[in-house]
DNA sequence: TAATTATATGCAACTGTTTGCATAAATATT
DNA sequence: AATATTTATGCAAACAGTTGCATATAATTA
């Protein structure tokens, strides 16, 4: 049950529409945790129904009406509670490992190729969070408390794209070593 | 569908019952994809009536019938189409970052404990790890083909735990600094 | 001797996630 | 003027994963 957890996070700082979780989901929070729509809007309801956020209906012409969630004591409650009791890790699942155990018994070429994917993948987002941390985290000796817990969240994603990147290299090179 | 790919590739080097499919995924190629015994029980039979794995039924006294799985042709080139194929990613689920997020609204040794346990999980894993690499892998220069993919994968494991292991002091330092 | 662990398989129910579909209007692009 | 994107919500079905239960025997440990 995270991902409610993780749509309360979402509305400690501001009251926010499903459609605009979403689109926080997307960026942000959503480096660490992804969800749809579909499964956002499911999850408020729930939410709502448990008490946990409040709603705030907003009519409006043309488009379908707004509701706009906010977090309740409760749901507040709740999370704090969330943070000091769970801590139920969820099973890797990394199907290029899998790949790579294929190594030897097919063409190598498509492993290889796997691989230089996983590299590009790491490219993307190792630009990214460096042009977030550019913009938002460049002296993070003068953050507020508040925010000291989302830099924490990039440094860790900009490490692991790093050692990522440096990972594919070297595999590459000794998949260049395998006999197709 | 990757749990089905998993299974095949145990299957590649030997042929193995379901139980000791599932021992395998406690170790090896567990670390990498995670599975229980009832779903690997479950995917086999599904794997079967596709014809992508056959089955020796060893009758024994007292114990139940034991079901040696094989890989099958159609097995190994369903492996090797997915290789080249498949690349879906399944989103990051990291449940630590959503706690970050909370930093400045709830107190903050409970989420320094977060950290403090994944902190120690890193530390369990490395040492794993590296005793795993020092047997079978202390000289990775005069690996026979079959073994590299394998190796990598250990690779992997290794640097992203220490990647963690470091972050995770960083960690602790910043949130030291974060008035309760 | 009693309790636990290992071997060996599997069903059923529940929870969580993904994918496809559906609606409806405003704004932006070609 | 026609097409695509953005805003905004949600249902239903399929797929994936977890948890609880059930059976049955041999070997090991306390």
């Amino acid at each position: 049950m995270s991902l409610s957890h993780a749509i309360l996070t979402a509305l400690l700082d501001e009251d926010l529409t499903g459609y605009a979780l979403a689109k926080q989901f997307d960026v942000s929070l959503g480096f660490f945790w992804q969800a749809s729509h579909q499964q956002i809007y499911r999850e408020l309801k729930g939410l709502y129904l448990a008490g946990s956020v409040s709603v705030l209906e907003v009519p409006q012409q043309g488009k379908p009406d707004k509701r706009v969630y906010s977090l309740t004591n409760k749901g507040r409650h709740m999370l704090d509670l969330w943070i000091t009791q769970s801590s139920r890790n969820r099973g890797v699942k990394d199907e290029l490992f899998i790949k790579l155990f294929n190594v030897g018994s097919v063409p190598i070429e498509h492993v290889a190729e796997a691989v230089a994917q996983r590299q590009a993948e790491h490219t993307r987002k190792l630009a990214l969070y460096r042009k977030i941390e550019a913009r938002h985290y460049a002296s993070p000796s003068t953050l507020p408390d508040r925010k000291k817990g989302v830099y924490l969240s990039l440094l860790a994603g900009i490490r692991q794209e790093q050692t990522g990147l440096a990972w594919c290299d070297d595999a590459l090179d000794l998949l260049g070593t395998v006999k197709a």
